[in-house]
DNA sequence: GCCGTTTTCGGCCCGACTGTTTTCAGTCG
């Protein structure tokens, strides 16, 4: 039997904490659970493997309870736990405690008063007006139960947006905010502001020496579909997008708390919170309450709430819960990489295979956004779908790179290729060809169903192959749409550090692979990451940003990225021999 | 269920809103 996957782990620990929340257990034992999942789905090596060699528990938040029920989920499929809770509640029952407004509470009074085992059930009941026969529920209750039923039928759980989408529509946002008379500041908060992957929403929060008439000015944007004022210093508003937004507005003096809090994460604020009632503050949204002065202190900047707290800022990209607050409390935190830092691209295409740009197209665009070199890796032979470079165009290609870069003053444009790694392991060129080039990335584009160990090896063979300088989006994932193939990460570094085979950050933001565990676990084995935008057209490069989110989010810095080094320092640290 | 500058037992963040209720439980972020 193969051994379970960290996030097939990671969801049984997930199941077992919302059916033990139905079960009504202590909801100290339920986020255990779930903290248990976090930590098995972050973790870089196998989990599974771990519990079995006993050592699972070194994890934080796994201990010898939850290592046990990963043991048996190994050697025998399931956990006995989770098959006797499974025969207890209907599946249904955990979807609907999915719904907003409906938690396992009432979830589970309407099934045992009622039978209601399903969102379609839940909307019969309603309809039917059995709901507000029960007591602790109205009519108001059924009205909106019935709403959220429906709404679940039509469009299934809510769904995230890819950050970037969010972004674009968030900035804009505050830039309109920033417009309004009597705005002083305006930031985005929340997961957008921490750059995660995708946004379930946006939290903006602005301050106003008069908070209400902000308010009210924000509800009125043309962007504005419909809003709502939750309370006196919030307005909650739906964009004509569809994306939902919540606005906090506080005066100048207490913004950084306020910036601070709906900055989240949760799990960073929990850290933070914890470890500062040890010390005798409390803090909140509102400020930080000293309990032996009793003063609460408000901070108009982040930097003062961290500071009153004993530690420096943390960036908001570190803050979740990953152990920056200990960090930042011994001083210890990464100077983090910034967009800045990159000193060139590594991975770009043009249309000798599925650009929209020529060569010097890219590079002049590459120049312009801040680079001093660019590597041109169109997609190699077997690409197919008229994307394809044959060997002879290749040569062709070397020679009009070379003629090219000798034009441009005070910029290099080197030539590479993005070269298929084929289903067998093999390249698609032949090694005289690639050794020729000054940069070889190699990445998989067919074949993604292939078992993990014959993945693995395929991997592996083109990290050893002498001419392949980095892989290319490691995991193969699209966030959103496409599942990481299978295979064996531990490996994969392994032969990555044994070669000195570089690993690509790629940006794309719909890409972001490698994810931040993976990068952070590459940099921890002393790989090289580079970060490269996989620029398909000359504004491709505005995607550098998501590339260093993802890096920022390992904890990285400048020197465990190779791309902020010149050319000629990076074409030294590649694995291979020759050719510089 | 986890965990330890208070600790191997007894804690384990903070507040707002909602709806239904006369003082609060449930849900959410």
């Amino acid at each position: 039997m193969a051994a379970p996957t960290n996030s097939q782990i990671a969801a049984a620990l997930d199941e077992l904490g919302d059916l033990y929340e139905l079960d009504g257990a202590s909801i100290h034992r339920i986020v255990a659970y779930r903290n248990g999942a976090r930590a098995v789905r972050e973790a870089s090596v196998s989990v599974a493997a771990l519990a079995l060699a006993g050592s699972a528990t070194e994890l934080a938040g796994i201990g010898t309870t939850l290592q046990e029920k990963i043991v048996a989920l190994t050697s025998t499929g399931t956990i006995p736990a989770l098959e006797k809770l499974r025969g207890k509640f209907p599946p249904g029952l955990v979807e609907l405690t999915k719904l907003p407004g409906l938690g396992p509470k009432r979830a589970r009074r309407l099934y045992e008063e009622l039978g209601v085992d399903s969102p379609q059930a839940l909307r019969t009941a309603a309809t039917e007006g059995r709901i507000s026969t029960l007591k602790g529920f109205g009519a108001r209750a059924e009205r909106a139960l019935l709403d959220a039923a429906g709404a679940y039928e039509r469009t299934g759980p809510a769904t995230r947006l890819l950050l970037s989408r969010a972004l674009a529509a968030g900035e804009a946002l505050v830039a309109a905010i920033m417009t309004l008379d009597g705005c002083e500041q305006a930031l985005l908060a929340g997961s957008a502001r921490r750059m995660t992957e995708t946004v379930k929403d946006l939290d903006i929060v602005a301050s106003a020496g008069d908070p209400g008439a902000l308010a009210a000015a924000v509800a009125a944007l043309p962007q504005v579909q419909e809003s709502s004022t939750p309370g006196t210093h919030a307005v909650r508003i739906r964009t004509h997008s569809g994306l939902a937004v919540d606005v906090r507005i506080v005066t100048g003096d207490r913004f950084g708390d306020a910036l601070q809090h709906l900055t989240g994460s949760k799990e960073h604020n929990v850290a933070l919170r914890e470890l500062s009632v040890r010390r005798g503050l409390h803090i909140s949204e509102y400020g930080v309450l000293d309990e032996r002065s009793g003063v609460t202190h408000r901070c108009a900047s982040e930097a003062e709430v961290y500071a009153l707290l004993g530690m420096g800022y943390i960036e908001p990209e570190l803050r979740e819960g990953r152990g920056e607050v200990e960090a930042a409390l011994a001083g210890t935190l990464p100077e983090l990489v910034r967009t800045t830092d990159l000193k060139g691209d590594l991975h770009c295409h043009t249309v000798a295979s599925d650009g929209t740009a020529s060569m010097r197209e890219m590079a002049v665009a590459a120049a312009a956004a801040g680079y001093e070199y660019l590597v041109i890796t169109d997609h190699s032979a077997s690409m197919g779908f008229g994307a394809d470079v044959c060997a002879d165009e290749l040569r062709a290609q070397i020679e009009r790179a070379r003629e090219l870069d000798a034009t441009l003053d005070g910029f290099r444009l080197l030539i590479g290729s993005e070269v298929n790694i084929l289903p067998d392991g093999g390249l698609d060129y032949p090694d005289e060809l690639l050794a020729e080039l000054d940069w070889v990335v190699a990445s998989v584009h067919t074949s993604f169903r292939m078992p993990a160990a014959a993945m693995t090896a395929r991997i592996v063979a083109a990290i050893e192959h002498p001419s392949v300088d980095c892989i290319g989006h490691l995991s193969g994932r699209k966030i959103l749409e496409r599942e990481p193939y299978d295979f064996d990460l531990e490996r994969v570094l392994e032969a990555a550090a044994r070669t000195g085979t570089m690993l690509e950050i790629n940006a794309n933001p719909e890409r972001r692979d490698l994810n931040e565990h993976h990068a952070r676990a590459a940099a921890q084995a002393g790989i090289p990451l580079v970060i490269n935008c996989d620029a398909h057209r000359p504004g491709g490069f505005e995607v550098a940003r998501y590339g260093i989110a993802t890096a920022r989010r390992a904890w990285l810095t400048p020197a465990q990225i190779a791309n902020t080094l010149p050319w000629p320092e990076l074409a030294a640290l590649r694995g291979r021999r020759g050719c510089a």
